[in-house]
DNA sequence: GTACGGCCTCTGTC
DNA sequence: AGACAGAGGCCGT
């Protein structure tokens, strides 16, 4: 098969939601590290695998674009649905943005150049097993590794352009026995074991079922239960229960997030290092500064921050060339 | 309850 | 070029 780049070039192929940028900017969320199955295939065009399909997604004149490979007979009112699901499209954006700058100073600063900054809805496994991969790491290796991870252990889709590309494994295709030594293959380290016994413990404990169920119960319940699987800390939880178990109110708490609490709210919380207490006081503050759904303006604010990061490390290489 | 070292490998930086 | 620190942490002590 062939990639496709645009609608314009076969129009039937393609269909559409409305969808401002200030409610969805795909080119802030799809590469800042809340998911790693998502590439610019051409500019402006998005190219990743969701739901068991690939699809290519690029938003123009206030509407979202897309197109998904292989099931173009099933492309319609599911799809649609599908999609509005993944981006959480029935929460409004520009209101909370409103609310959070109203409440939060260093927030409006931040969110002004980064509007159209949401939560996505993951699959639970996927982003389970994903965010085990992040511990000492950077989104480029991340994104390298879950990509190996898809091509060993995951069933292969379609080709577009000679390019291959593969479903997030199943979590019974990496209970086998040789799992973590292929995945210390594959070059990861130490979270070798973590993602294949992770993959175990769900699945001869509380299996995929009770991991979706988790989407039912209170945070906290659902933070203890992923605390308990090998290589999931509160930081992990707080991700898996931002980003695919509705917990709106969850403040994924990193190096990063714990800099920016010192350096620009100028606050020493929970002492010398990333202890559970200090992961509980900087979200309870963040919870008290944005509200319920402090997890998405935590989102905007991390975006902010890579963004930030990027420009600096830009500007450094113009400065070399000249 | 907190503090610390070790862990795999890679990337960015000097 | 080659070393080196640090990376969206977690675990055992």
């Amino acid at each position: 098969m062939k990639l496709r780049d645009t609608p314009s070039a076969s129009p039937a192929l393609w269909r559409s939601l409305p969808c401002p940028a200030a409610e969805l900017r795909l080119d802030l969320v799809l590469p800042s590290g809340q998911t790693f199955r998502w590439r610019e295939s051409s500019p402006g065009s998005w190219t990743g695998v969701l739901g068991g399909h690939v699809w290519t997604l690029r938003q123009e004149r206030d509407r979202l674009w897309y197109t998904v490979y292989g099931g173009e007979a099933a492309a319609g009112a599911d799809t649609d649905r599908l999609l509005r699901e993944y981006f959480q499209l029935d929460v409004g954006l520009q209101e909370l943005y409103r609310a959070w700058g109203a409440a939060d100073p260093l927030f409006r600063e931040a969110a002004k150049d980064f509007p159209g900054v949401r939560v996505l809805r993951q699959d639970p496994v996927e982003c389970l097993l994903s965010f085990i991969c992040t511990s000492n790491n950077h989104i480029s290796r991340i994104t390298a590794m879950i990509d190996r991870l898809c091509q060993a252990f995951g069933r292969r889709l379609c080709h577009l352009d000679a390019q291959p590309f593969h479903a997030f494994p199943s979590l019974t295709a990496l209970t086998g026995a040789d799992a973590e030594a292929r995945l210390r293959a594959l070059g990861f380290g130490y979270r070798a074991k973590f993602v294949s016994g992770t993959a175990r413990a769900v699945t001869e404990g509380l299996g995929i079922e009770g991991l979706h169920h988790l989407r039912a119960v209170p945070y906290a319940e659902a933070r203890r239960v992923l605390c308990a699987l090998p290589g999931v800390g509160s930081k992990v939880a707080d991700c898996v229960c931002l980003m695919a178990l509705d917990k709106a109110d969850a403040v994924p708490v990193d190096t990063h997030v714990w800099r920016i609490v010192r350096q620009r709210y100028g606050l020493e919380l929970g002492g010398r290092s990333l202890t559970p207490r200090a992961h509980q006081e900087i979200g309870d503050f963040f919870r008290g500064l944005w509200g319920p759904r402090a997890g998405w303006a935590q989102a905007v604010l991390f975006c902010a921050d890579l963004h930030k990061g990027r420009d600096l490390a830009g500007s450094r290489d113009r400065d070399k060339e000249s």
